[in-house]
DNA sequence: TTTTGTGAAATGATTCACAGCC
DNA sequence: GGCTGTGAATCATTTCACAAAA
């Protein structure tokens, strides 16, 4: 057999209090509810009630805030208010911030004009492209820049987000320049699988997968279909 | 105690073939990798080589595969064309598909030009919404109808895929209207729950979410670094 | 009584590791 | 010899169900 692990029997001591990943993907979620909760008024709400509002289950939900700590009240429920700011300081939304986006085409544009970033605490403070037809565009409130400009731009605001919505064959390159100009963060649109070091997290969202996973379930219904009218007219019958 | 399961021990023989939704997610991304591979001339392709290039493991790539069957040669690896038909043909990608698209804002119109669609099989046939001033805009080379014209559109042109990209409060309602003009399936821009009668499929995408997610980390990466640092300065040092 | 917080059970996904086939 | 296909083991997530708190 193999040499055993280097550390014997540390195995749980290691272990610091993390949240895992499914649930830090529902935080914000939980988070949009509860503003939502607050502007109607409402100061306090049960897990039942939060759960109904985001679409998961109310066990799900407390044990996904048991992750965070015991902010709720036996009998009671959690305290609206109390909740959005443990959940803020969970996500690091004490802080707004900067991001920068590369690749100003049809999808740029809109990225970049998109209203809900500034509303949640993102700030884009810097346009970038290579296309010199694009360079010196106006964009948003931005003047669209040459990818040149990144380092320089990324040291003044302190940006640590970097958003690709460039073409597959650019993104590993501009990848490699974020990452380079001090980014770790990135949030990519373009349909590639891009290589960075450790340290530096990468989330895609690719649109055209979403299109095909919905396909693989038309296909699935229609197959469905298909199958429950052969039990009604079983074999060789056609119209 | 209360009374048993309305069925007693038939509980496996329900199970259809599926395919588990998490490898459904990664059929598009390998299929996007062996088109790339077919494009470079390749004709075979083991799992390992398949896995590097679409960033997963490559016993889960051979997992997933054989979930749809079994269609690699031992010693050899896997027909890329064979291949690409098999997974096209899982994902329901032998049609083109329709898509409408409702909510013709800054997000709507990005989308709406996105070539991504049309390459993979999807067909943008329709683009709708409620704003008067949008309405008779032509928008990559379709006409912006008011959303009444919405059954109609899906009825001639069988679209069975739906787009939201209207602000949240306007999401619910665009849906309603979207299933009961036959929409099946729904991609939801928009940040909001959508509510669907079952034998409707809904995605989410939701912009700010990934960014709260991305900043969920830089946080965590923030507070290591400051955890490291107190190991050198343990207490009460400041600078 | 209501509702949280949480062990324990169940389910689902990933990884391991190797028999079987080319 | 190389590589797939797959049981078995591991790990992650969800669900259950209830004791404890208000």
């Amino acid at each position: 057999m193999r040499a055993a692990l280097s550390e014997p029997a540390d195995r749980s001591s290691r272990r610091r209090s993390e949240v895992p990943e499914a649930t830090v993907a529902r935080l914000p979620v939980y988070l949009r509810a509860l503003h939502a909760l607050a502007d109607r008024g409402l100061t306090t709400v049960s897990s039942e009630a939060l759960a109904a509002s985001t679409g998961v289950g109310s066990a799900k939900l407390r044990k996904d805030l048991s992750h965070l700590g015991s902010y709720g009240t036996r009998g009671v429920g959690y305290d609206v208010a109390e909740l959005v700011s443990h959940i803020s300081a969970a996500l690091g939304l004490g802080r707004r911030r900067a991001v920068v986006l590369v690749g100003v085409g049809n999808l740029g544009h809109a990225l970049a004009g998109y209203g809900g970033f500034d509303e949640r605490g993102f700030c884009v403070v810097g346009l970038f492209d290579v296309d010199p037809a694009r360079v010196g565009e106006q964009v948003a409130g931005l003047v669209v820049r040459h990818l040149d400009a990144l380092p320089e731009a990324v040291r003044s605001t302190g940006a640590s987000i970097g958003v690709i919505a460039t073409p597959a064959a650019a993104a590993q390159p501009v990848c490699d320049r974020l990452v380079a100009a001090g980014i770790t963060s990135v949030l990519n649109f373009a349909p590639a699988l891009l290589q960075v070091p450790p340290g530096v997290d990468v989330r895609k969202v690719d649109l055209s997968n979403e299109l095909q996973i919905l396909s693989f379930h038309e296909h699935r219904k229609a197959v469905a279909l298909v199958e429950q009218d052969d039990r009604h007219t079983p074999r060789g019958v056609s119209a």
